[in-house]
RNA sequence: GGCGGCAUAGCCAAAUGGUAAGGCAGCAGCCUGCAAAGCUGUGUAUUCCCGGUUCAAGUCCGGGUGCCGCCUCCA
């Protein structure tokens, strides 16, 4: 079984092979820094690092960009109903959105290019597209002319002389002066309402459009062909159709080998808007106290090209989840003495894993093959059948795993306070005086205060609730 | 108007045309001083509806219904 993945261009699964053998170069879509991001951004960001993990898990060495947009409309707006600098805005949100990453475990990319660092490369870039003819300037503006590059559209497979002008009721003509309202804006003459933000470059003073920055950081950062680009569905059109316009047209060569789009996310079954009040950032959420790898959870456990929902019950779902793992680990690290070394069913477990992976990141099929090799093996220390080097080895499988996942890891390393252990060993001596009534009250006083105590042969095991 | 996606148990969610995974919740039992954890059993699932192809359809085809996405700057 190979490896394969559903690309956008050919909307089909195919066999995943890299330009170059064992090495991929990836570049996702990333943040608009002008507000926190919400969960609907988190579907497609673990989405991209479940992606991202288990190509490095499968040997590829993985060269990831990210990019920040730290220019935009919504942006300037922002500033402007701040009254705060578009750094200030852009530094305060980049950073949250750097501990809102980590907060999900999702690794970082190797590198954030922001948009505004590569002012140069796009200008440079849309010289090249002005030179080859692409482009036109209509009051200070230079926008690309698509009639130019007849492959638009091989993404999204749209036929342009079917859609709907305005379909989507986005559109407003004012902004636009282009000679025909698809061809999309390199760079934007500065208007008042920019205030301060504006670049004087040899193409004129103003800011460059929004799709350019990904084709000049994805091009210098990976080259003017690289493996794989990802983003949410929304993005296939136009901004992806556009990056590829421009792309090409100014290299002649592909642009993105495989093109991978994650489906939305609903809450509740509802798309999420602020009026029916199920709109979250991640904040939102932790702050309710919901354990962050819950929420990574039903982010990743949904296949990545279906509507992921995500509901109360689901996220409820989901820490059990954990915590059944995590009750499996400290299990395996208490089996001691002879029997089975489990190398046999670790190796099926694993296969069976990577068997789902491969067929387009079928998380599911993976996450119940975990499962199956939980019970099974929970069955057999029941037994009493695993020999230490067994349950070490279903420790290691797992610690493996998780370098895909991120939601095998054991639990925090909290300690346990020593006053709490002093309380779980004082109602051990009570229990072996079968004075219960006492073992009772300490381990309900204890509860109380957050910590669970189960009986086990080994003697008392104390852990967080 | 154009293009596309989705519909599987109370909830979440898989399934090369071949007995409908897995998780959570629930119920019963085992274990336990009692619990917890674990194990076992437990859901007769009209796979949205109606047709069709086939020895065989959740899966393929046609037609409905419902929800959703994109169609100029939303992941």
């Amino acid at each position: 079984m190979t490896l394969r993945f559903f690309n956008t261009l050919s909307r089909s699964k195919e066999s995943f092979v890299p330009r170059e053998e064992g090495k991929v170069g990836l570049y996702t879509c990333g943040p608009t820094i002008y507000n926190f991001a919400h969960i609907g951004n988190f579907r497609a960001y673990v989405f991209e690092d479940l992606l991202k993990r288990y190509l490095q898990f499968r040997g590829y060495a993985v060269h990831h960009i990210m990019n920040l947009t730290d220019v935009e409309d919504k942006l300037i707006r922002t500033c402007r109903e701040k009254n705060e600098s578009l750094k200030t805005v852009t530094a305060r949100y980049a950073q949250a959105f750097f501990e809102d990453i980590a907060t999900l475990g999702i690794v970082p990319a190797d590198r954030y290019p922001a948009a505004t660092d590569h002012i140069d490369e796009m200008i440079e870039l849309i010289k090249v597209l002005r030179d080859k003819g692409h482009t036109y300037e209509s009051n200070g503006s230079i926008y690309f002319r698509l009639s130019t590059f007849p492959g638009y559209g091989k993404l999204s497979h749209m036929d342009m002389d079917q859609l709907q002008q305005g379909g989507s009721g986005r559109v407003d003509s004012d902004e636009y002066e282009a000679e025909n309202a698809r061809d999309f804006a390199l760079w934007k003459a500065w208007d008042e309402d920019d205030g301060e933000v504006f670049w004087e470059t040899e193409l004129g003073k103003g800011r460059p459009g929004w799709h350019i920055e990904c084709s000049a950081m994805s091009m210098k950062y990976l080259g003017k062909s690289f493996d794989v680009h990802c983003g949410g569905v929304d993005n296939v059109f136009p901004h992806h159709e556009n990056e590829i316009a421009q792309s090409e047209c100014a290299t002649g060569e592909m642009f993105s080998k495989y093109w991978l789009h994650c489906a939305h996310l609903v809450v509740e079954g509802k798309k999420m808007s602020k009026s029916l009040g199920n709109f979250y950032t991640l904040r939102d959420l932790t702050e309710k106290g919901i354990e962050p790898l819950a929420i990574r959870w039903v982010l990743l456990a949904t296949h990545y090209r279906q509507p992921n929902n995500f509901a109360f019950d689901a996220v409820e779902a989901a820490k059990q989840s954990l915590y059944r793992i995590r009750d499996f680990r400290m299990r395996l690290q208490d089996v001691r003495g002879a029997g089975d070394d489990l190398g046999e069913r670790c190796a099926e477990c694993e296969a069976a894993f990577v068997e789902a992976m491969d067929d387009d990141l079928n998380i599911s099929g993976g996450l119940a093959a975990v499962f199956d090799f939980i019970r099974d093996i929970n069955r057999r220390v029941d037994e009493g059948t695993v020999s230490e080097a067994g349950a070490q080895c279903a420790i290691a499988l797992l610690d493996r795993l998780d370098q895909v996942t991120g939601v095998f890891s054991p639990p925090q390393a909290d300690e346990v306070p020593a006053e709490i252990m002093e309380q779980a060993l004082e109602r051990q001596r009570a229990r072996r005086n079968k004075d219960f009534a006492t073992a009772d009250a300490i381990r309900k006083r204890l509860e109380a205060d957050g910590w669970i105590i189960e009986d086990t042969s080994e003697g008392p095991r104390v852990k967080r609730a």
